[in-house]
Formats: C-alpha cells, sequence, structure tokens
DNA sequence: GAATATATTCAACAACCGTTGAAACCGTCA
DNA sequence: TGACGGTTTCAACGGTTGTTGAATATATTC
C-alpha cells in the first residue's frame, strides 16, 4: 500500500530543542550568523531542518535564542559579585582591580570550567561585540543594565574622575575582553608558545592590573589638565593655562 | 539577423577592478565574508558578477586580495614611525607611550582622515582579527613581522620585564584598538552621547596612557614577586615571601 | 584597417538557502 | 480503545548562491 518507512527518532537524552540550541551556539560562534546554515546545525544536532522552524520560528530567532540563553544567568552572579565587593569595602569605595575582576571573573570561570558550551557561548559574544550589524542591539538590550551599574561603582572608585574617561576605559577594557574569548590561536603563534590564548587563568592574573593602571592613568590625564582638545602635542601644551 | 542589444558599460572612470576592491571592502567590513554575496558587491560597483571570477578567480581570492591592498604601506609607515621613535629616543629606550603610539597612530590617522576606504578597511580587519576562523591565518601571514619588531622594541624599553608579560599586554592593548575599529556605536548609546566612538581624536589621546600604564603595571607585577601559579587571592598572598 | 589581446556582458548551471504544509509518530488522558 | 495535542519526518517550494562558457565589446599592435 506504499507505506513510508520513517526513519526512526535520535533520542540521545536530551531534548530536540536544546540540541539545536547546543549545536547552533558551537556553529554561530565558529562562522557567524551568516556562515552556518540551518542544515549545517541542525545536521550536527541529529535533527531535522524543519524543527528549527517548529521551535523558533526562524534562523534568526534561533541565533537571538542562542545569545539570550545563558545572558541572564552571567548578569545576576555578576552583579551580586559586584554589589558583594562594594559591601565589602564599606564605607570606602572598592579597588578597581576588585571592580574589574568583579566583571571578568565570572566569565572566565565559566569559560574555563563551565563546560564547551560556555566557551563557545563566549567566542559567540566576542562575535557578536564586534559585529557592526548585531552588536549594538543584541549588546545593548542584554548587558546594558549591568554596564551602566559597573560603570557608576568605577565612578565611585575614581572620585573626581569625568565620567567620560571612566567611558573609554570601559571600551578598551571591554575589547581586551572581547579579543580574549574570540580565542582565535594568534597569540599562541605570535608568542611562539610563551603564550597560550586557552589559558585564562593567565589571562585572569593581567587583565585586572593591566586595566586598572589604564582607568587611573585616564583619570591623571584628566585632571593634570589635559585641554578638551589637544590637536598637536605642542598646540596642547602651549594653550594651556593662558595667563 | 537576432542580434541582442547589450547594457553599455558604466564606464565611471575607476576601472571595474578598483570599483569591485572598493565595494566588496565597504560590504565585506559591514556584515563579514559570508553576510555579502557576490551580487551585492557588483550591484554596488555597477559592474556585472562574472568579472569577479575573471579578475580574482573567485570569493575567497577576493576577499584576501581586499585584505593585502592596504597591508603592505600601511606596515611600511608604522615600521618607519617606530624606528623613527625609536632613533629619537637614543640611546636610551623610547618611552611605552611613544611606542604604542608608533602602533596604532598611522592607523587612527587614516581611519580618520584617510576617506571612507580606509575607515571600511579597519573595520573589515577588526572582523578578521575576532574570526577564530580567518583571524589566525591572515593576520598572521601579513602582520607578524611588524608586531614581532614591535614586541621587541616593548622589551628593550622594559628592561628585565619577563618576555611573557610582553606578549599579554600587547593582546590587551590591540583588543582595545579592534573594538574601536569595529565602530559599533555601542559606547554612543551606552554614554548617553558623552563618548562618540567615530571620535578617533579621544581615542588617540586615550589609549597610550591606557596601555603604557597597563605595560607597567603588568612587569610590577611580574617583577614584584606574583608566583607562577597564585591559584585563589589568599593563597597568592601567603605564598609570597616567604621567611 | 586587420589582427590580436584584454575586458565585459549575458545566460545558464548545479548546489544550496530558509521556510512551509501535510503526514506520521508519540505519550497521555478519558 | 480512541481521540487528542505536542513532536518529528519528509518532500517540496521559490529564491539565491558562486561559478562557468560563449558571445560581444573595447583597446592595442602591426
Amino acid at each position: 500500500m506504499l507505506q513510508r518507512t520513517r526513519m526512526k527518532r535520535k533520542s540521545t537524552g536530551r531534548p530536540a530543542k536544546e540540541r539545536i540550541l547546543d549545536a547552533a551556539e558551537q556553529l554561530f560562534a565558529q562562522r557567524g550568523f551568516y556562515g552556518v546554515s540551518l542544515r549545517d546545525i541542525t545536521q550536527a544536532a541529529g535533527v531535522d531542518v524543519a524543527l528549527v522552524s517548529y521551535h523558533f520560528g526562524g534562523k534568526r530567532e534561533l541565533f537571538t535564542a542562542v545569545f539570550e540563553r545563558r545572558a541572564e544567568v552571567l548578569n545576576r552572579e555578576r552583579l551580586e559579585l559586584l554589589e558583594e565587593v562594594r559591601r565589602r569595602a564599606l564605607p570606602a569605595p572598592p579597588s578597581l582591580e576588585a571592580i574589574a575582576n568583579a566583571f571578568f571573573e565570572p566569565l572566565l570561570e565559566r569559560s574555563a570550567r563551565g563546560g564547551p558550551g560556555w566557551k563557545s557561548y563566549f567566542a559567540l559574544v566576542a562575535y557578536v561585540n564586534n559585529s557592526p550589524e548585531f552588536g549594538p542591539m543584541m549588546m545593548t538590550r542584554h548587558f546594558d543594565p549591568l554596564v551602566d551599574r559597573f560603570i557608576t561603582v568605577l565612578c565611585e572608585a575614581l572620585p573626581g574622575c569625568p565620567p567620560r574617561e571612566i567611558y573609554w576605559g570601559y571600551q578598551f577594557l571591554t575589547g581586551a575582553l572581547t579579543l580574549t574569548f574570540a580565542e582565535t590561536g594568534r597569540l599562541d603563534k605570535l608568542s611562539g608558545g610563551l603564550c597560550r590564548s586557552t589559558d585564562l587563568d593567565s589571562v585572569r592574573e593581567r587583565l585586572a592590573p593591566y586595566v586598572a593602571a589604564g582607568f587611573r592613568a585616564l583619570c591623571e590625564r584628566a585632571l593634570a589638565g589635559a585641554p578638551d582638545k589637544p590637536g598637536r602635542v605642542g598646540a596642547a601644551r602651549r594653550s594651556r593655562r593662558r595667563p
């Protein structure tokens, strides 16, 4: 009677929806949104293509679902750590090192010891953060409240420092962190094996002192009388403190 | 006799090969390698699709051609500036600020005042540098000799500093620079207009002090007896300077 | 001006893309 | 058992992808 025999379903324990998210997480992190097809993803997940439309609605929605899955738990943890650091230092503001550490320590910890999914996730965040197309919308939507809070605490820790300097310092910090999470392996080649970009413990030890010193330098530069528009080096010195 | 009438060619002065490179530069920078089709590019260039295969061989080769076009002139200029900075400081090594400045000043200058092509190009380099797929190969091939030279000079400027620290400091520096060139506009939103990510003069003034202070902090941390594996914070302090 | 080399156009190719609808499978509760 | 709702499979859709070959147009050379 011409009945078709269907493939038995894979049924590898984990529900299909999460298998899709896992596979998409890894592939999107490796090759970006456009570099991966739904068939790449569903094949890696051992699942039919149509399930993406069924469970998520479309490719775009799958992409944001992957991005959102781990964002909230992460933000909560980082915020709690920041407030704890703040409480411990009372009545003084916490050190810049402690603030910076609260910012990226939960990320480095999970990337190093949270399993391969987390590692892919941070590479994906690095991709999104650097993307002119996805970056502004997705990062802003999910991470801005947290970043605002960090900026506020940084301002308290650097009294008298113009907020503009804090924002630029944060920009440099997040850039350094982003490239680290991209884990392109370039540092390994460059250093001839002296540094391994997967060695997140090395990052953990160094990033906080690095950016803390950077913040202080920015603050000093601003307070020590850098004019609004220094132009060339000579002109800057000349126009300062006109008698 | 059924002769087909052909479209007259566009002939907008500039040769087709360079028009393709220009359009590809802008579009690849915006949406990455996979986010742009050859038809997007050739349509923006006002040129037939088949010309890509004819002039470059294929999409991949076009991508690398775009990347290579401005790399050499850039490297030469940066290297000359570095050697000039070095010469001027003799017999002492140049300051960290001067070295860092020589590293990114030619980039910022051309991005700000070199025309839209240059601006797109640096966004493209940011994309490549953060890409796990293209980054290691393309960056290494075109920029490693230059970076090696900069690392050497940095080591001279920080005598006694373990080279490992220099490499990590360079990693953070290039990460901050990369995110800046991506120009996602996120900093603008975050700061409520207080900072503009397109304001490369602000970057120029701040990046050198920031990273120079960071390098010094890394060096001090290494020399001040940071153990090889500090583990947790408490353990690190306890094991230092055992009597 | 004819011959030649280079450049560009056009049409088509097979492969792949995201998405869809209908059918089949599955466990659950009545 | 039978009906039912949530999942999954299958096949197909129209559109787009990178690439190719032949025909045509333009420039160069003798």
